[in-house]
DNA sequence: AGCACGCCGACT
DNA sequence: GTCGGCGTGCTC
């Protein structure tokens, strides 16, 4: 009686599980969660069993080939969740299962093509050109894999040419699977294998008397004399300037013993954990603590918990609170993932982590080595790990026992992924997680999205309020200050022990009556001022650019030509590169030089307009001369490892204020900064999505948070034209209610989440009317699948072309459903070419 | 994703 | 009448 097994195919874009057998040798070493290769159709590919079961689904089932690791890849709750990611999103279960896996273990089926030997004899017909170039290819680079193929020759149907070449008997091709790219890594040891005394012995025999092979080789064993672990090869080589040859020879004489073992590639190996200063919690943070306590104890105990929202501005002291709900977790013998919105700014949080559990504590983002990422998700699955901190893609580190998922900053975007299938939400698929392993989600935020702060109106979600800021970085302040480093008379210094800090005063500026005025400059006069102190002082200070939807582009002030990205037709951007002038598509990277004269009409009133960091930094020079300024933004971090070097930098000191773009209001704590300057706050506000509103209220907020966590205090100045917009004066006054409030109530009238849910497709076409075509045939039928499940709530909104109608020469159409259940309609349907998100966090 | 099948227009 | 283009459906 055979064992049959369900599988998920490892080919992201098939929808379903299949039925195999298990050959007898595997009957007892595969289970659920085990990653193997399976015949399906022509192809060899893998599939993750998802459990054994008697009997198949069809009559006839093929066999299991083999396993590729000996140790399941998924665990029973990592099947669960993938299926509930499926699910949710209506994406391929597989596509769900493979954020699982670490790069480079799944491979997908490939076919190797080669040249056939000797020629058929009948006649052939014409060879097209595209059948040319593929016979062309194998003769010159012999047998090739479609993927190498497909490099050579881009942008051709070869696969097509390939078919009739194979038909007509001149190549052939057979299916493959790669092994998986990724390793265990292992070094070769070297270790003393006799007693010092036979070492010590054998020294003046170990080669021709006045030889340097002698002196290498008495080298090399004085040293492993000294070392009695294993050591690295290299070590020796480096020491001796021997190489495997003498240890080869001292090891035939059995002097030494060479082995093999194993090391763990760590991205956290070079930091050198400190010992974490002890920190008292305050009143806030005891209360708060014994509530997350209590729920930890109770998952604990086996029962289902609500998800956890800390509400805590700015600076109270959330991570506190994870760092104990961390430890509590680890106590009781179960493991913790810490979900963070973007690792590389962050830098502070993952070393707080790092002190307090040494040794035990992995990071996981999109940027490290594939090797670092195996081994990192090995060790955690052995369990030789217990936390795991990192970005979204942290959350399916694979854990025996998982107590804990602490989701900080949840209101961030980027939790959404919206690039590759399965487009999901990996705040959602915490909570799904936590909950299907009996353990606890643990949000944070100062600012929580309103679908959030409204499921925990509902009691869905346990909300906890931080409402005080916590006074820090009080021991570096009080020393510079007695050095007279910096100065303070403007600021007021805390005295005494107060624990918590008041939030920084926000002034609003209204730009229209510095115009009014007579200031044409992009800085109000009281910005001007504060800015003057800031220096004056020897304090640090942020300016603010909101670029959402904005940026410097060229205009002509004759004719009004704009000049636009020829594929996106969005403006283009305005850099200095080189010393020269260029125009730049920040969607698709077009690039062009600056024009002299209007290409409509040839007239040189034709000039940039608009403000990015780079003419923020200029009007400051202007003002102030000395000023030490850093530009943070999209062009100064396109390489690798320069947020932290440009972070780094302000952290030190060695510049006076920092220009950025958005990535400057996440997670920056820096003592010196005083001082926050958002120089236009209602950019933003306009863009046509129904969060558009909710986003301005949580950046400005954010950002205001990033000045005064020291006993110097701050201030934050926002500069704006709509002073009184609801979003700009709850955001001055940091009334976090107030903005709910109103937005709420917006939403409601409006019938936007979370009165309903979204639904949006986008279908891409280089042909607009194509595009347009497609998105009008889909409205009608999904009117008709709404007859046929007797719909009448469910509304279409569209179709209609997409914000960035036009992206990299494709142009985008959208269809939005709104209404309690719209993903129903859509569920068990294939629809073809269209891209399809549930719950979308915007509609742009 | 591959690949087979099957339907249409172009050519022996 | 056959060949090759491409749209549709299946793979345990």
């Amino acid at each position: 009686m055979p064992i049959y097994v369900e599988i998920a195919v490892s080919v992201p874009q098939v929808q379903g599980v299949f039925d195999y057998h298990l050959p007898p040798e595997l009957e007892d070493r595969v289970e659920a969660g085990h990653l193997v290769t399976i015949p399906f159709g022509k192809q060899t590919v893998q599939g993750v069993v998802l459990q054994r079961k008697p009997a198949p689904a069809v009559a006839e089932t093929r066999p299991v080939l083999e396993l590729v690791d000996p140790a399941a890849v998924l665990t029973f709750h990592q099947i669960e969740l993938a299926k509930s990611i499926s699910d949710q999103t209506l994406s391929p279960l597989f596509a769900s299962i493979e954020l699982m896996l670490p790069p480079g273990l799944v491979q997908h089926a490939d076919s190797l093509f080669s040249l056939r030997d000797e020629i058929p004899n009948r006649n052939l017909p014409e060879i097209t050109s595209a059948q040319e170039r593929v016979l062309k290819l194998l003769q010159k680079r012999g047998k090739l894999r479609g993927s190498q193929i497909d490099h050579a020759l881009p942008h051709t149907n070869w696969r097509l040419a390939a078919r009739t070449l194979i038909k007509h008997g001149l190549i052939a091709s057979e299916s493959i699977l790669a092994p998986p790219k990724v390793r265990p890594k292992f070094i070769r040891t070297a270790q003393l294998a006799c007693s010092i005394d036979l070492a010590q012995q054998a020294m003046p025999t170990l080669g021709r008397a006045g030889s340097q092979a002698l002196t290498r080789r008495q080298r090399i064993l004085s040293y492993l004399i000294r070392e009695a672990a294993p050591v690295d090869v290299t070590w020796l080589y480096a020491d001796s300037g021997g190489s495997l040859r003498d240890l080869y020879a001292l090891a035939e004489r059995e002097l030494i013993q060479l082995s093999e073992s194993e090391v763990w590639r760590d991205p956290l190996d070079q930091i050198t954990p400190q010992p974490p200063s002890s920190i008292e919690l305050t009143k806030d943070q005891e209360q708060i603590w014994e509530q997350v306590e209590n729920s930890l104890s109770t998952a604990g105990a086996g029962k289902s918990i609500a998800p956890l929202l800390i509400h805590g501005v700015t600076g109270s002291g959330k991570t506190e609170i994870y760092l104990n709900a961390v430890e509590k977790t680890i106590q009781a013998g179960r493991q913790a993932i810490i979900l963070v919105p973007e690792i590389s700014l962050t830098p502070q949080t993952l070393r707080r982590f790092l002190n307090r559990f040494p040794g035990i504590t992995g990071l996981v983002h999109s940027r490290l080595s594939t090797g670092e990422r195996y081994d990192t998700w090995r060790r955690a699955r052995l369990g030789s790990l217990s936390v795991i901190i990192g970005a979204r893609s942290a959350l399916f580190t694979p854990f025996p026992n998982l107590g804990l998922v602490v989701v900080d900053e949840c209101h961030d975007d980027s939790y959404y992924q919206r690039e590759n299938l399965p487009y999901y939400n990996a705040v959602q698929a915490a909570i799904t997680y936590a909950r299907l392993a009996g353990g606890v989600c643990l949000l944070g935020s100062a600012t929580p999205n309103i679908t959030t702060t409204f499921l925990a109106s509902q009691g869905r979600i346990h909300s906890l309020s931080l409402p005080n800021r916590i006074l820090a970085h009080r021991q570096s302040i009080d020393a510079l200050l007695s050095q007279g480093k910096v100065g303070t008379s403007k600021y007021h210094l805390l005295e005494g022990e107060a624990e918590t800090i008041e939030l920084p005063h926000v002034d609003l500026v209204d730009m229209r009556q510095e115009l009014r005025a007579g200031n044409r400059s992009i800085f109000s006069s009281l910005l001007r001022e504060k800015l003057a102190q800031i220096l004056k002082h020897n304090q640090q200070a942020i300016l603010f650019l909101n670029r959402r939807g904005t940026g410097t582009y060229v205009f002509c002030r004759n004719c009004g030509y704009t000049a636009k990205c020829p594929n996106c037709d969005l403006p283009l951007t305005y850099h200095i590169e080189k010393a020269q002038n260029v125009l730049v598509c920040h969607h698709c990277r077009y690039q062009r030089k600056m024009p002299r004269t209007c290409p409509q009409c040839g007239s040189t009133q034709i000039r940039q307009y608009g403000m990015g960091t780079e003419r923020v930094e200029a009007e400051l020079l202007k003002l102030f001369s000395n000023v030490r300024a850093l530009r943070w933004d999209f062009d100064t971090t396109r390489q690798k490892g320069s947020h932290e070097i440009i972070l780094g930098h302000f952290a030190a000191h060695r510049a006076d204020i920092l220009i950025g773009t958005q990535m400057i209001a996440k997670g920056l704590d820096l003592p010196l900064v005083t001082l926050v300057g958002v120089v236009l706050a209602d950019v933003g506000l306009n863009l046509p999505d129904y969060r558009a509103n909710e986003r301005t209220f949580q950046i400005l907020t954010q950002v205001a948070g990033r000045a005064g966590r020291s006993p110097l205090g701050g201030q934050v100045i926002l500069q704006t034209f709509q002073p009184e917009h609801y979003v700009i004066q709850a955001a001055a006054q940091q009334n976090y209610q107030s903005f709910y409030q109103r937005e709420l109530d917006y939403r409601r009238r409006l019938g936007y989440p979370p009165y309903s849910r979204l639904v949006r497709l986008e279908y891409q076409h280089q042909n607009n009317r194509s595009a347009e075509q497609a998105a009008l045939q889909l409205a009608r039928d999904i009117r008709i699948w709404m007859g046929e499940c007797d719909d009448h709530i469910t509304e279409i909104i569209g179709p209609a072309p997409c914000f960035f109608q036009r992206l990299a020469g494709w142009y985008r159409w959208q269809i939005v459903l709104r209404g309690p259940d719209p993903a129903r309609l859509l569920r068990g349907r294939y629809i073809k070419d269209w891209k399809i998100e549930i719950n979308p966090p915007n509609l742009l």
